[in-house]
DNA sequence: ACCTGAACACCGTTCAAGT
DNA sequence: ACCTGAACACCGTTCAAGT
């Protein structure tokens, strides 16, 4: 063997981060590994570390990713004008995603950077993108205000982490589910919109 | 060596979370192993199979002490009258328990049973309990309810999820950083509770 | 009965050696 | 330059063997 190059650099990280992205929608992300993905990829490790700093860099991308899938799945939802309608339509599709890609979304909530390290900064404009669809649905309830994009923006981000621990807690089981999800989301949804307007007056 | 009985089997269970949770404390759940565990009780790894099935197991062990220990925190707060400065002294100190025991507390978002399996009763127990202090201090707002217990409880849930969301996230640091974490749940809690309220007229 | 330690089947990561 | 595969230092878990 040695000295192949049957793929490009940039092929070969498509092609483990794709491996990567299906061992973990199959096994969920304990199930995989460095040798594992080389397997699949028809390489050994060693290769892997030409491509990826290590293995935390390359679950990464598949994190990553599919935070950009949800994006695009959520940007397709058709909208309302009512900005209840609207967020409990995004809430609806964000939990739908989580339920579809159980392993892959709850990748994105185990993962942590090691050391404590902040996520980079291609993650964070990600999220930035699928928190930008709520602050559009909210919008028109600071209407009156200057700086309502910004406002708007700043609730999104509430509302946003609200409902990734609905549904972290969910999805792990976490919260004795006497009550549906729906439900759940629903309350939030309403009494955080309900709040805002009639702190607008 | 073999058949020494030093100690109980409690006394040796005991030991084993002890350990655990001082290894957890100090380099968090990732530097946790059944290996070090044991070497820090002076024992070998054989030993800890007799006294939990596997390391998940221990872990939640771990996991169910450090919700206990946070309760006891929360339920010494000095309560107030009002439902929404009741709340945020409690989710401040949700807050200061997460940074004071990071690694702890880590543990407890990551950890997730094996096999898609639901927390155990007793974990649920004792979140339950935490729950509860949320509750009692909703309940005024339902007072003409005659369910507003179930009620209340029904709301400090979906709360506690939202926080538990929020406080994940920024210790993650997976939240673009531009609002401080206090701002954020300040916002929580004083909108939902304004919903809350708006509703109930 | 209690505890050990070797054994098995895995890990992530590095790096000399081959083409 | 690209890729391998052995090596190192770890894992969780099992279980025959010792006292």
């Amino acid at each position: 063997m040695a000295r192949r190059s049957d793929h490009s650099r940039f092929e070969l990280k498509e092609m483990a981060i794709k491996a990567a992205c299906r061992i973990i929608t199959e096994g969920g992300l304990k199930s995989l590994s460095i040798r594992r993905i080389a397997t699949a990829m028809g390489y050994t490790s060693g290769t892997l570390y030409q491509l990826f700093e290590n293995l935390d860099e390359l679950i990464l991308e598949v994190i990553i990713s599919t935070v950009e899938d949800m994006y695009s799945e959520l940007a397709a939802l058709k909208t309302d004008n009512d900005p209840e309608a609207n967020l409990l339509l995004l809430a609806q599709g964000y939990r739908d995603y989580s339920i579809v890609n159980k392993n892959r979304w709850n990748a994105v909530f185990v993962y942590s950077q090691p050391d404590a390290r902040p996520m980079p900064e291609r993650y964070q404009s990600a999220v930035q993108k699928l928190v930008g669809l709520a602050a559009r649905a909210l919008e028109p309830i600071f209407r009156n205000h200057d700086r309502s994009d910004e406002l708007a923006f700043q609730e999104a981000r509430v509302l946003w982490a609200s409902l990734y621990g609905i549904v972290s807690l969910d999805s792990a089981q976490k919260l004795s589910n006497f009550e549906p999800i729906d439900d759940i989301i629903a309350s939030l949804v309403t009494n955080y919109v309900a709040g805002l307007r009639a702190r607008q007056v």
